[in-house]
DNA sequence: GTGGGATCTTTCCTATAGGATGCTTGCCTG
DNA sequence: CAGGCAAGCATCCTATAGGAAAGATCCCAC
């Protein structure tokens, strides 16, 4: 594991050492590096990350508060393990809550100006440059998060957007799973949505996002069957 | 503001020194002990907890993922400001989509058990002994959580009752103020939301819901014009 | 051979100290 | 008298060290 830590880490160099240390950690338990359900060594990631144990620990703690990682009172801390199929469900049922009326808001609320960055963020493709496999999942996963995250804000309410933000994280601890022949499927059923919006049609808006996220949810479900090894009780 | 704190620190002592100072300082910041807006000195407040300032930090690093405090760059920790008019209207349109979704939940899926402890809850009212003033605006806004709580828990979805709890605690950032006049009016509107789950009529219960939220926003508008002073831009 | 106990090791948790940065105050110059 | 600069100060930020608790392993007794 340290290996493939060792290279990927100190990026930019923020303005704070705990700042940077937090994304760094956030972007290891996304994409899996740190495994979920597996013990974070604090010690251990400090010296592999060359700052410090205090840095990781704030940063770990501000982690548990996101729900990626879990903290036992004398244990420490490990990595949220994947979602169960409850919890999945769960998950689905809070995104067309929320999602559906931050789409009715932005039909309701958004300038022309937004109305049209949306449309053109509908259009937008994962370009051939990003290859196959993981990264191409991960570039298609960044605009899909990309173009929900421009509706909760044109949406115009801070609070929905934060807790739709904080709603996507935990979709990141979802099997590292999608079809890729399925792409095309998301593009048609984001430009719905964005000529909804355009439209000014709330109702339309929160109905072409229920049909979107419903059927997101099906084509995420085969993860459930690729791997047996379900998450630990 | 030193020997305000001083007395009220160190209530339990749990399993971690860093769980019982967060939840000290989340206190002191519920309660306007830590006024709004003004600077939190790390090492001042460790020693007024008698720690040192390591828990203090991690402690202040979860506060911040709760928004009861913001962290600037190279400044340090300041409690959240008061919530702006527009904040709070955004607060009250989430809990209405929340707590609306919530209560449709429980009248749908609640136990007969559930639907009673909800029931008697909504019978519970302050008592007597609560005194007068502060002291009973507080047990009143604690009784208030305890049935919103309630109701969320049976609904039966964790991530709702989060984001539900994650909202209650940004409520406390509005001035301390409530008309103990109307508490009445509250405790029946308890009541029919509590008969509309019993009868377990989802529809109803959103509606009662709704009703209840809109006229506790309608209670609370007052405290704009109490203080002239409005939160800093 | 199995169960219990004690010891040992690992890890977390807390405390203290030093370095760096930003802010404020006072002084100087135009 | 006003604006800018510099020095001092306070505060945050990082690093290292020591103490304590829990888990695992080994040994002994039954």
């Amino acid at each position: 594991m340290t290996e493939t830590i060792r290279g990927r880490i100190r990026p930019a160099r923020r303005l704070t050492l705990t700042e940077d240390v937090y994304e760094t950690i956030k972007g290891l338990v996304m994409d899996h590096t740190l495994p979920p359900n597996e013990r974070v060594n604090i010690d251990a990631l400090a010296r592999e990350l060359d700052v410090s144990p205090t840095p990781v620990r704030e940063a770990l703690a501000r982690l548990e508060s996101d729900g990626l990682v879990r903290k036992r009172p004398l244990s420490g801390y490990t990595t949220t393990p994947l979602l169960s199929r409850a919890e999945f469900d769960d998950l689905f049922d809070m995104r067309l809550l929320l999602e559906g009326d931050s789409a009715a808001r932005a039909a309701a609320n958004a300038s022309t100006a937004n109305r049209q960055r949306i449309s053109t963020e509908a259009d937008a493709t994962v370009g051939v440059e990003a290859g196959d496999g993981y990264r191409r999942h991960a570039a298609f996963t960044a605009l899909d998060a990309k173009f929900h995250d421009l509706i909760a804000e044109v949406a115009g309410s801070a609070l929905l957007r934060e807790a739709i933000t904080r709603l996507h994280s935990h979709l990141h601890l979802h099997r590292l799973y999608f079809p890729a022949a399925q792409a095309a499927d998301t593009t048609v059923e984001h430009q719905r949505i964005a000529a909804a919006i355009t439209l000014g049609d709330p109702e339309a808006a929160t109905a072409a996002m229920r049909d979107h996220l419903t059927a997101a949810r099906l084509r995420h479900l085969p993860a459930f069957d690729q791997m047996p090894s379900g998450p630990a009780a």
